[in-house]
DNA sequence: AATATTTATGTTTTCGAGCACAATATTTAT
DNA sequence: ATAAATATTGTGCTCGAAAACATAAATATT
């Protein structure tokens, strides 16, 4: 039924010999129009597969790929990135791949053009990053493609002939997500839009979430809210949006960008107010305990873990396997509250 | 720095032949004390990972591997389970590997018992299945676990000795969820929790979840709330739903424990009523109808598909790798609304 | 026609683990 | 002391793909 044929039961077939068959599959070499015919033949009727097992082992070239990460230390947002990638390298450790990550400071475009020029002496196989500079990400990778060096991109979306692929989440309907449940928890009211610390580093990002937090309302012609856009700035987040508050006492649900939600809840739980619908993004510790005391009604999980896993494995399966790299993977938005939250946190 | 050595390496750095060392890392055979001293002498020093490529290489015996499957025509809940057994004879077709699905209809236990049999004579290595029915489960485990067949389950668990595995969701949690997403929609008012269709074979599942959703509100000790348990049953589960939602106009809130909260929408959406909330289990196609028509708020995903693909993973994996089995694998509770719901179906 | 050159095809080795079998060393029995 | 039995160790083949290498056949050059 379905046996698995051999380049020798293919070479017996045709009455060649193995090495003839091999030149057809691989293209290489010349071959007579008469054993062509005669291998095409075999190989129409038959449904031949390599054995990748056999061809690996062989195959005894170090792949290297070298993936760069945010620093976790400076912004915790990218711990469980390390983890992806370290279930990925574990799970492939039994073939040849050197897999190095480097980490740069996600606050200097420096840093992050400074960390390329020593992944470029690495001479890598593929790079895996996230592009959060789109000029300076841009400008790398066209060396990398000009070296034939894979890009392939995690977190955020960035348009290039010279990447490969994208693993993330549609940003756009994660705003969308996030509207639906304000919608759902408050059917009218005053809601605030927070973007805490919006540097050009993601200001796309959030852009995006607003841009479908926004449009969810405007598709449903819903005149009973009042939607504001508030862009705060640390060190002086707090006092800001206590300030914020206090002029805005009809405030009745907020939905912010980024994984800095914390931030905004420890000033509603310090705050006489009434309950406040509060949405944000990211299991972060900080973030959990708000979720778990309820100021924190919604998270929105990036799973950036599965991201950087997708983003590795994608590239090691390819030179494994020929297998093709998809141009985008999208992950669902997940949603978490207080009760759900510990299975998406190892 | 972390090189890989091969048997070949530890023979020469101990002296000794490959043979010498093959018996002492697998313990056959006799091997003098000097022997065995100089080859864990250097396996002491050096970090052997036997290369598992070689291994499966010659390794040519077929693993066969039987899934018994609730037939997905007779309930459409089990059709993604398909595709993630598809998934995972994909990934792994370049190894011996023989996996048949079965499917048997989950409405009689005659039916589960004749597969069984069917199964018993394909003398598998390994049988996946869903542990519908209790005591017929318990009795067909019994006689795999005799003829040291591994048992794998997914879906709902059943304590026993003899199954190595359990994939699925906490279903006591996942009634949780459901709660607290109805805590935070209503705060207060009457709600309906329905379970459609019980029979045996599922019972236990619904239990479960009625148990964890209340296990919510008595921890909460919410006196605002008035819980009341309906068990409809097919054909009648439309007039009877509607004779209840006339004898109680003010229910706010329902809670259905199956994949048919379709049913229940059919009926409030034909209805002119005010808003109830509606939180119901599984993305069947009716489901995600009403749920884009605004009737049913949330969906539990209980993500079948990848509960028979970790299902399946797991065993090819021990056979290939030696790599053990997981006691139990839960995966996260996905809460579902309009917005995310496309990015949980495929 | 004889030799050089190109083109086509077949053979052999390699990768690492695993295991059968052959070879050698040691012990036991007579 | 010597044959026989047993214990220990080494060798070589297999798995399938890939590619280097070797040979054979066909064509070109003088």
């Amino acid at each position: 039924m379905n046996k698995k044929y051999t380049i020798k039961d293919i070479a017996q077939l045709a009455g060649v010999s193995k090495g003839t068959v091999d030149r057809v599959l691989h293209k290489r070499g010349k071959v007579s129009d008469d054993a062509l015919k005669k291998i095409n033949e075999v190989l129409d009727v038959i449904n031949y597969e390599p054995n990748l097992i056999a061809r690996n082992l062989k195959n005894n070239k170090v792949y290297r790929i070298c993936i760069l990460l945010p620093d976790p230390k400076i912004d915790p947002y990218w711990l469980p990135c390390i983890k992806g990638i370290e279930d990925a390298v574990q799970e492939f450790r039994a073939y040849n791949f050197a897999i190095e990550t480097f980490f740069f400071n996600p606050e200097g475009k420096k840093s992050f053009l400074k960390i390329n020029e020593t992944v470029l002496e690495k001479s890598p196989d593929a790079v895996l990053l996230p592009p959060l500079f789109h000029k300076e990400t841009l400008e790398v990778i066209k060396k990398y493609d000009e070296l034939n060096i894979i890009v392939n991109t995690f977190n955020n979306q960035v348009q290039s002939d010279s990447i490969k692929s994208f693993v993330g989440q549609d940003l756009f309907h994660s705003g969308r997500v996030a509207a639906k449940l304000l919608d759902l928890l408050l059917k009218k009211g005053q809601i605030a839009i927070i973007h805490i610390d919006e540097s050009i580093k993601n200001a796309i990002h959030m852009q995006e979430k607003e841009r479908g937090f926004r449009n969810y309302f405007s598709e449903k012609q819903n005149q009973d809210y009042n939607i504001t856009t508030l862009k705060l700035k640390n060190p002086n987040v707090e006092i800001n949006f206590n300030n914020f508050l206090n002029e805005n006492p009809d405030l009745s649900g907020i939905f912010i960008s980024t994984s800095k939600a914390y931030q905004i809840a420890k000033v509603i739980s310090e705050t006489k107010h009434k309950k406040i619908a509060v949405i944000g993004y990211d299991l972060i510790e900080n973030n959990v305990n708000y979720l778990n005391q309820g100021v924190i009604d919604f998270l929105i999980h990036q799973n950036q873990k599965r991201q950087t896993y997708l983003g590795v494995t994608s590239i090691i399966e390819f030179f494994l396997f020929d297998k093709q790299i998809p141009n985008t993977i999208l992950l669902p938005i997940d949603i978490v509250n207080s009760e759900n939250a510990s299975f998406y946190i190892e």
